[in-house]
Formats: structure tokens, sequence, C-alpha cells
DNA sequence: GTGAACGTTAGG
DNA sequence: CCTAACGTTCAC
């Protein structure tokens, strides 16, 4: 499988620079790919109105305006089919499609972020878009599909194979849940997110300045799932009959 | 609530 | 041992 998310291409000048940027090529999750979807993923790329993730037409993927929150699609149009299977996974499918598609466009055809940021000195500029709307869809169709965004975070739902009975654990990954038993380890980067897939610092942010006595990562390659609260444990359903908190 | 500073952990 | 980076504390 060569998807073209290959973030850490070859020519990224600053591979060596960061000793922590596995990029995870996880196929796309079996469950999602057994399901039998009558939909590619340029169905979905070529969706009206909210989805604008199209490399060829626009260099950068037009991110959703600061100011202008992502708005919830209406459910009665574009893809009516999409809400009607009943397990969501028409919708999961897409929204794993989009997701990565999304990062597709993000560093796709030469320009990626890596090298835009060495010669921008705008760095909170560059960084932006893909912290604040790296993904087109509304948090608010996440849960539909039993997907789950928090902060920047998702996580399948057909997945349901780390779970059990349907249920997801979320806030502590396996690794840094551990068997320690309740001691407090060090949780990883998920090594999924935006931020973690960037393979380079910006310099630029206080992190990243003050990284000799901060100890801290590079602001924009900060791990969102680290971002939230270790005690942050919710408990999500993910059937496709769920209730959602964010 | 946010950011800086520091302790500490983890990997090489 | 060194470096990177998470967690915690504290000042603002």
């Amino acid at each position: 499988m060569s998807t073209a998310i290959d973030m850490a291409g070859p020519s990224s000048p600053d591979q060596a620079h960061s000793s922590s940027t596995k990029i995870p090529h996880e196929p796309l999750r079996p469950s999602l790919r057994r399901s039998s979807h009558p939909y590619s993923l340029p169905h979905y790329m070529s969706s009206p109105a909210e989805v604008k993730a199209q490399p060829s037409d626009a260099p950068q993927p037009k991110a959703v305006q600061p100011s202008q929150k992502p708005r919830r699609a209406p459910v009665t149009t574009a893809w009516p089919d999409m809400w009607e299977s009943p397990s969501g996974l028409h919708l999961a499918h897409a929204a794993e499609l989009l997701m990565r598609a999304g990062l597709l466009a993000l560093t796709g055809d030469g320009s990626s972020p890596e090298e835009e940021e060495e010669d921008s000195p705008s760095c909170g500029a560059d960084y932006q878009p893909y912290l604040g709307a790296w993904f087109p869809f509304s948090p608010a169709l996440f849960p539909l599909s039993g997907f789950q965004v928090g902060g920047g975070h998702w996580r399948g739902a057909a997945l349901g194979a780390d779970t059990s009975d349907g249920l997801g654990v979320e806030g502590y990954s396996p690794s840094s849940v551990g068997g320690a038993g309740g001691s407090r380890r060090k949780r990883k980067r998920c090594g999924e997110c935006v931020p973690c897939r960037r393979q380079t610092n910006c310099e630029q942010c206080s992190s990243c300045r003050n990284r000799k006595r901060g100890h801290q990562i590079c602001k924009y390659r900060k791990c969102e799932e680290l971002k939230r609260k270790p005690g942050g444990l919710r408990v999500v359903d993910v059937s496709p009959f769920t209730q959602f908190e964010f």
C-alpha cells in the first residue's frame, strides 16, 4: 500500500533533526477496509462545499478561517446516501479517507510544510491552518460515525479492535496506561496527529527558543493527545447509537 | 488560564 | 552519559 502520505519524505532535510519522528504507515483500518463501501476516495474528495481538499487546484488546502468556525454539514445534502448506513461505516470510511487525503494535501507535491517552514519567517502562520483546521469536517460529524475528535485527536470507531464491547477508552493510549499499575508514567506521542507528523521544529516558538530550559517540544509538534489532560479519561460508546461528549 | 522553569523519565 | 521531551509547579 503506497499511499502518498509520506511526510517523512526523503527530501526532508531535518529527518535526522528529530529523534522522535517515527511516522506510522498504518494501513487503512482492517474493519474499514473490509467493509464494502461503494465510494472511493475521489468520491468523497469531489463532494461539494465542505471538502475542498484538491491538491491539484489548491496548492494550500484552504483552511477554515480562524474566525470561521467549521459549520455542521447539512445532513440532508451532499451525500445523502452516506448517512443511510446504520453502522455509520460509510461516514467512518469517508472520514478516514479524507483524513488521510487531508494529510496528503498538506504535504503533497513537493511543497511540504517542512520545506515551507525552512523559508518562512512567519512560523505561526505556517502552522496555523494545520492546527486549527487540519480536518475540514466539523467535529459534529464524527459522532455519527463513532469518530471522536478531541483536541484534534481522532479515532476510528469501526476500529473497535483495541476496545472491548464497543467501548473505547479515550485519554490513555495503551502504552501510556502501561502495566505500571497506577504509577504515573510518561505518555508517549500518538504519532498519528498532525503535530506528531511534523518533522521539524519551528525554531521560533517559545518552546523552541527556550528549549534548554523549557525542556519542551516545539509547540507545533506537541502531540494533540498529550495536550489533553491525562485525567481526561472518557468512555465513549462507539456504537452507532451513541452519546458523545467533546 | 497560560507560560516558564525545573524535575524526571525514556531512549540512544 | 547525553539528549529529548512529559509532568509538575509556580509566577503572572
